[in-house]
DNA sequence: CAGAACGTTCAGAATTCGCTAAACGTACCG
DNA sequence: CGGTACGTTTAGCGAATTCTGAACGTTCTG
């Protein structure tokens, strides 16, 4: 590998290492195969970074779940080969969709989870009223963040208003007077 | 702890767990204070998620750095109190800030370094073409979320078509006749 | 100024995660 | 069909991370 890819690459796995989203070797792989022209197959690409088939196999799988490198036969092999996709806000739609919004929704249920089980506590009724009132903060700006995600996610704009105020925005807006 | 407060604590450290941001641990501290009223001292925190107190402590300064929680004084005691802060907007804008754009900043400096590396071989022409072309489309997108995420963090809403074809919007407009 | 009540640091234990190599399944080829 | 050339699964190993308890520093108190 000459230089500048195996700089390309450590700098995009240090970075994919911190990215919460691909690991380190997945960066690798990603900028591997990014700066090669021709598509690589699996062997060739455990080769250049020094790993063994089977985690490049792992990995390389995750790389393709996010629609960061695709799949491609090449004729007169029947080695797998893979190439990097180019499509970055497909990537980040996928991203934004399958685990932003995801663990969004993680806390909406865990809200409600928790609501259900505060109603059997009628017993302490200022705890009741105050836990209350805390998890719908919660749930109003986690409500928001799942629709503003969603509606970025299919193009459209995402304005923080939204989630400055969120309890704001998710109650009827008084009617304008006249 | 009740059952109520259980289930939270447990999801929400489920959800932080998954997050990328906090640890599951970091989760279940926030989780905790944010269902008590009052403030409740290092110690506390500890017996209450059975953690050791300089495990707590460690990962309590995380949660404070993130805004997420506030260390107050309280009369009459000279342990450290803790209680949750529920302004989440301004914990996203310090996640966007330190987090998002900072990693955003990894790949960019990554592809300044790629393409000081990239001069130094003149040989083949080429590959030089292709590898700067690539790195280039890479640097649009990047730069387009690096402007995008700062941009959000100060209240002006992401518009997503800027991702959609960075190219496009890197390059000055032709400007309109007449 | 001695002692107590704290929070923090640090070395080592416990746990989790990433990686390898071997076993396995499958498609192709003679 | 037997053999070969792959990709995937899995058990176990080693590295990295998380957690604990002891040692330490600091601030308050009598």
């Amino acid at each position: 590998m000459d230089r500048a890819t195996g700089i390309f690459v450590d700098g995009i796995g240090a970075a994919a290492a911190t990215s919460g989203v691909l690991t380190q070797l997945q960066g690798r792989i990603f900028a591997l195969l990014y700066l090669h022209q021709r598509s690589l197959a699996l062997e060739e690409v455990a080769a250049e970074l020094e790993q063994s088939k089977s985690n490049i196999s792992v990995n390389i799988r995750g790389l393709v779940d996010w629609h960061l490198v695709r799949r491609s036969r090449v004729g007169g092999s029947r080695r797998d080969h893979y190439e990097a996709a180019a499509d970055f806000w497909r990537v980040m739609q996928e991203i934004m969709e399958r685990r932003f919004r995801w663990n969004v929704r993680q806390v909406l249920a865990t809200i409600d989870e928790t609501e259900r089980a505060v109603e059997d506590e009628r017993g302490r009724r200022d705890w009741v009223q105050f836990v209350t009132t805390r998890v719908a903060g919660l749930r109003a700006f986690f409500a928001a963040m799942d629709a503003g995600f969603g509606a970025f996610a299919h193009g459209k704009p995402l304005d923080p208003a939204a989630l400055k105020h969120p309890l704001l925005a998710a109650v009827p807006r008084p009617r304008p007077r006249g």
